[in-house]
DNA sequence: AAGTCGGGGTT
DNA sequence: AACCCAGACTT
């Protein structure tokens, strides 16, 4: 276990990760700076999340909203937007929130220190520890899944890291190999958890610490991390309503306390005198990580222009088309469905 | 301390 | 199909 291990009998592996981070690190576009705008960014982008997955999003959102200033003065909107498709869509909504605390709460200035910024509105723990080290010598480890699993192999620790404490048992396991330089060695974890020390058939041959590692020298790797909370996906039905007419059709945002906050959907309810121009339904099936949606889309085909706009004015709808769809964020299956709806 | 929140890649 | 990912927030 970790709880014995004391003084500096391991710091000798803080030097061996950063020596391999100077000859293997990822060539990443937010390796070239220390911007912490920049890093801030790609830090929550990237919560779980894949590299290759966000990096388009990544590239996009910053070349938009290239400063504080001008994330901090765009819509919510638009802030969602660019947010498509990526997924946990609240990161969205507080990135907005955080650089309008940024530019009221600190004058525009990027606060430097740990708990300075962990006050941001999205950032926890790790994205605090993570920026205030890469960008300003911070010495806070950024605990991440990538920790979990070196650390407890490297140790051959069967600390459970679905345990709520885990963030600051592996903090601690991390203090007894962190070199000086905290932003390096932050950063050369996530990669040598990335690309050697993986969930799955680790590369431990190529692995700079696999002399030091408990676990491979035991050949316990695939023991490692210990995690007891299972993922459990319930089934969830949902129904819409294509409402049409002439190539436009109706959406409205969603709540911000649910899947899929703030993001456009179509009518979830019609009256019953527009039903005889439903032509049809089609059932999408969609997984989430947490639930399996089952959601049965019915097609109406509005002809009438009074029930038509009778219906947009008691629920204040709004009409869209393909077009003006692309200037909205729609949850992935609706996304789908609409292209495929709209193309002739 | 446990539950919730997306989407996609890997095995 | 299960697991995981540069986690944070709410209850």
């Amino acid at each position: 276990m970790g709880k014995n291990k004391t003084g500096s009998e391991f710091l000798h592996v803080g030097s061996k990760i950063l020596e391999w981070y100077k000859n293997n690190a990822r060539d990443l576009p937010f390796r070239q700076t220390k911007d912490p705008y920049k890093i801030w960014i790609c830090e929550i982008v990237f919560q779980q999340t894949r590299i290759n997955q966000g990096l388009n999003h990544y590239n996009n959102f910053i070349k938009r909203f290239p400063d504080v200033k001008t994330l901090a003065k765009a819509e919510e909107n638009e802030v969602l937007l660019y947010w498509k498709g990526l997924g946990y869509y609240s990161r969205a909504i507080n990135i907005h929130k955080a650089a309008q605390q940024i530019m009221n709460d600190y004058q525009g200035v990027f606060p430097h220190q740990y708990e300075e910024i962990l006050k941001l509105k999205g950032v926890g723990k790790y994205t605090a520890a993570a920026v205030s080290s890469i960008c300003f010598g911070g010495k806070m480890p950024a605990v991440d899944g990538n920790f979990y699993r070196v650390l407890s192999r490297l140790f051959a620790d069967d600390f459970d890291i679905s345990n709520s404490r885990a963030f600051t048992y592996f903090s601690e396991l991390a203090a007894l190999v962190m070199p000086e330089n905290v932003g390096d060695f932050n950063q050369a974890m996530m990669d040598i958890g990335s690309e050697i020390c993986k969930p799955k058939n680790p590369l431990c041959g190529e692995c700079p610490l696999n002399e030091d590692c408990l676990a491979f020298s035991m050949q316990k790797i695939s023991d490692y991390p210990v995690k007891t909370k299972k993922v459990k996906a319930e089934d969830l039905a949902l129904t819409y309503y294509f409402v049409h007419k002439n190539g436009q059709f109706l959406i409205r945002q969603r709540a911000d306390d649910f899947i899929w906050k703030k993001l456009f959907e179509f009518p979830t309810a019609i009256p019953s005198d527009m039903e005889s121009f439903i032509t049809g339904s089609k059932t999408v099936t969609h997984k989430l990580t947490h639930k399996n949606l089952s959601i049965e889309i019915w097609n109406v085909e509005v002809t009438s222009e009074k029930q038509w706009n009778d219906f947009i004015a008691e629920n204040q709808y709004l009409i869209t088309d393909l077009e003006g769809s692309h200037e909205k964020s729609f949850p992935k299956p609706l996304e789908i469905y609409i292209q495929n709806a709209l193309k002739d």
